[in-house]
RNA sequence: GCUGCUGUAGCUCAGUGGUAGAGCACUUCCUUGGUAAGGAAGAGGUCAUGGGUUCAAGUCCCAUCAGCAGCUCCA
């Protein structure tokens, strides 16, 4: 006998071998219709298996049925589906080799091994085959092997990357389980769902390349990307909804709107903020200016380049040179000490390359003894090192906060001084790989809205509250107010991380509290700290619910150590500083490039480039038009007026498209009353006329109080569907 | 960086080996019109760059540069 307990603490006892189904049957045919699997204590099965052998103690069990209903059960469903899909494929193109097939947040994917393209010309005859398969709806049954039978099977199956896979990635794996439907046989964890008509609505997405077990150097496979619903509806609203964000992508309105070019001639990932995304950018810088003013910040400037040396002190020369730009030589010749010495760290220094150093090397004057005489590779790094050093090295700056550390550093510190908050626009350069380019999302020149705090330990916890508070403030500002904390702490059993245990369990107790205390949505993911301290990451819900990554929080116990940061106690003795970085917005290119989206282009009031526009009815009234506009800019707007000898009706149109917030029609009727028609980019209509001052003093409310009355919402319910990143099978 | 796709006028795009096209934008002229396009004319191109095949290349091949999608990465 088992006992199991449902969602609602009711009990009940069934036999051994009772099903999931069995027991929904019980309740009622019609939800033994709609089971698509079951969740026994907490873990997702296949709804056909006896409970009894999912579980150690058959007197405890907690039981859920997931129907159709339920976000969990797609998971279930997608992963079905694209069995279904190589299924189909397998059909159309004989001899596939099949890799991975997992879930993704709104569908599926499978990897294939296999000669011949597939194309998007394609995807209608394997949706037909798919279709032609949910159709036969035969169900999905579930066997295990033991491993040398399993890749017996693979092997018989002609499966060579499943075989691998069993023999290597599964390797203490005693039983493996399959799943069959029809003549199709994969390796699979599961679960699956009961039967594949329960799949009523899917399609393939699109096709990409992708790598066995995702290394670069392991075989290229083709992933065919798809999506599966429990209804046609559901589909239907994601595809909208996926339309939607093109509809917002920020290189399209960027261009249209005229707000920032990336230019090749200029460089890859480099970004050219034109004059309108230049307003929008000016208005936040001192919209946050001031508030940091407020909050007790100090301003610093720092230079766009620092000594080599300083990132060697930092830690972030070494770590991160891959993702640097080279350095900058005093001379020419120091780039191939640079080459040599990376060839000698990797072995591959060849003669024609040493013989290159030892000239430059000349040139430069360097004595040579050291080099020639050393017979070690480690020795005679040190050697290069040691010319490398004695000119000047530069470096674009990947990060502010050596440079910071440098101003902390720049006078003694006293415990009265504490906290000292430097606060800084910092533009930084960071080679990003090519692919990883992405408009103003992602950039190898980007402007942090970055800040450093210096506080005590004791100080750790009220800074940190303040600074919850002010990216709370700051996101409020323009409109984002659905987001959550994602809080990074050290894993325990890891041993990567700097700084004291007692230091460690301080913080991030403080962090924790302090969460809690603010009412924040917070989860606490373990193991995800940098090894220099913990940090809260906030994670943001646009208009159309995509999540970003903008603000963060980050304790670091690293760099007052490696600057050999101190200040003075009230014991009259050294002690080290907490150092606190922290960004509101992230980049300012990352968080323009988002409100773009988020606004698709339609910024609010106070962030419109152009606020405003007077349109003439005929070029009688042109001098009224210059005069409201000379008005509004003394009231502090930014106004222009449409001149053109056009038709009211087109300057109209070409407001609207540019999705300007207020157009002022003004005619003779207008002028003879000192007044103007407003008619707003939201209603899309006239809203009547008011007397100047009076539109005046309407603008210049909704500016100050940062009233954002255009928000598209999407009525898309994000549903997340829990993802299956591990690929265990 | 890897795989695949793409690159033609300021923008969006047509053009399958034989004399470079459309719409919008732009310029000029006409038009003076009350809430999403008034009309006409004109100007604008080393078809991303470099090489190759061919009597002939925007079109076929190779390389480079750049963009897109995905992978991998993100202090």
């Amino acid at each position: 006998m088992i006992k199991i307990t449902l969602p609602d603490g009711t009990t009940q006892e069934h036999s051994d071998q009772t099903t999931s189904l069995d027991i929904a049957r019980g309740i009622s045919e019609r939800l033994a219709n709609d089971v698509v699997a079951a969740e026994v204590n907490g873990k997702i099965v296949d709804a056909a298996r006896p409970i009894n052998d999912l579980v150690e103690d058959p007197e405890q069990i907690s039981f859920r049925l997931l129907t159709t209903r339920d976000p969990e059960a797609l998971g279930v469903l997608r992963h079905s589906c694209a069995h279904i899909m190589a299924r189909a494929v397998m059909r159309l193109f004989p001899g596939t080799g099949l890799a991975f097939g997992p879930t993704t947040g709104h569908g599926y994917y499978y990897d294939f091994d296999l000669e011949q393209r597939i194309s998007e010309e394609d995807f209608p005859r394997i949706e037909a085959e798919m279709q032609q398969i949910i159709k036969e709806g035969e169900p999905f049954e579930r066997f295990e092997l033991s491993r040398e039978e399993a890749v017996q099977l693979c092997e018989d199956m002609n499966q060579e990357l499943k075989v691998e896979h069993v023999k290597t990635g599964l390797a203490d794996h005693g039983s493996l389980s399959f799943y069959r439907q029809g003549e199709f046989v994969d390796l699979c964890r599961g679960p699956h769902i009961p039967r594949a008509g329960k799949i009523k609505a899917f399609k393939l997405l699109s096709i990409a390349g992708s790598f066995w077990k995702g290394d670069k150097d392991n075989k290229s496979l083709q992933r065919l990307y798809g999506t599966a619903w429990f209804s046609k509806q559901d589909l239907n609203s994601y595809l909208e909804q996926v339309e939607e964000a093109k509809r917002r992508d920020h290189r399209v309105l960027g261009k249209k709107l005229g707000l920032f070019h990336i230019d090749p001639k200029v460089g890859q990932g480099l970004c050219l903020w034109l004059p309108k995304g230049s307003t929008i950018r000016a208005l936040l810088e001192e919209f946050i200016k001031k508030e940091l003013i407020n909050r007790g910040y100090d301003p610093v400037y720092s230079p766009h380049i620092g000594r080599v040396e300083l990132y060697e002190t930092s830690g972030h020369f070494p770590y991160y040179r891959d993702s640097q730009f080279a350095p900058i030589f005093g001379h020419d010749a120091g780039r191939i000490i640079d080459f040599c010495i990376r060839k000698l760290q990797d072995d591959e220094l060849s003669p024609e390359n040493e013989s290159a150093l030892l000239q430059a090397a000349e040139i430069m004057g360097y004595e040579q003894q050291d080099y020639k005489r050393a017979s070690t590779k480690d020795e005679k790094i040190a050697a290069l090192r040691k010319w490398e050093k004695a000119q000047e090295r530069y470096l674009l700056k990947p990060m502010n906060c050596p440079h910071h550390c440098e101003i902390y550093k720049s006078q003694p510190r006293s415990y009265r001084d504490l906290p000292v908050r430097l606060a800084e626009f910092g533009t930084v350069y960071r080679h990003e790989q090519t692919g990883e380019l992405n408009g103003m999302l992602r950039v190898r020149g980007l402007t942090q809205d970055d800040a450093h705090l210096f506080c005590t330990a004791e100080q750790v916890e009220d800074e940190f509250r303040h600074t919850l508070q002010l990216v709370q403030f700051v996101l409020k500002s323009v409109g984002l107010d659905d987001y959550r904390v994602q809080l990074s702490l050290r894993d325990p059993k890891s041993d990567k991380y700097v700084g004291s245990e007692e230091n460690w369990q301080q913080a991030e107790a403080s962090l924790r509290k302090v969460l809690q205390e603010s009412g924040l949505r917070f989860e606490a993911c373990e193991g995800e700290a940098a090894f220099y301290g913990p940090k809260a990451d906030f994670m943001v819900r646009d208009a159309i619910g995509r999540e970003w990554q903008l603000g963060t929080v980050q304790l670091d116990y690293n760099l007052p150590e490696r600057f050999e940061l101190e200040y003075t106690g009230a014991d009259n003795k050294p002690h080290r500083p907490v150092m606190i970085h922290r960004a509101p917005f992230g980049s300012l290119e990352r968080f323009v490039g988002m409100l773009i989206e988020h606004f698709a282009g339609a910024f609010p009031l106070w962030l419109a480039p152009e606020q405003i526009r007077v349109l003439p009815v005929t070029d009688k009234t042109s001098d009224y038009a210059q005069e409201v506009v000379a008005e509004l800019k003394k009231a502090g707007f930014r106004v222009s007026a449409d001149l053109r000898s056009a038709k009211v009706n087109a300057k109209i149109r070409d407001a609207q498209l540019e999705l300007i917030p207020y157009m002022l029609v003004v005619g003779p009727k207008e002028q003879e009353q000192r007044s103007v028609s407003i008619r707003d980019r939201i209603e899309s209509k006239d809203i009547g006329m008011l007397p100047l001052d009076e539109a005046i003093a309407k603008f210049q409310q909704e500016v100050r109080e940062k009233t954002i009355r255009q928000q598209f919402k999407s009525t898309f319910q994000a549903m997340e569907a829990s993802s299956d990143e591990s690929n265990e099978y």
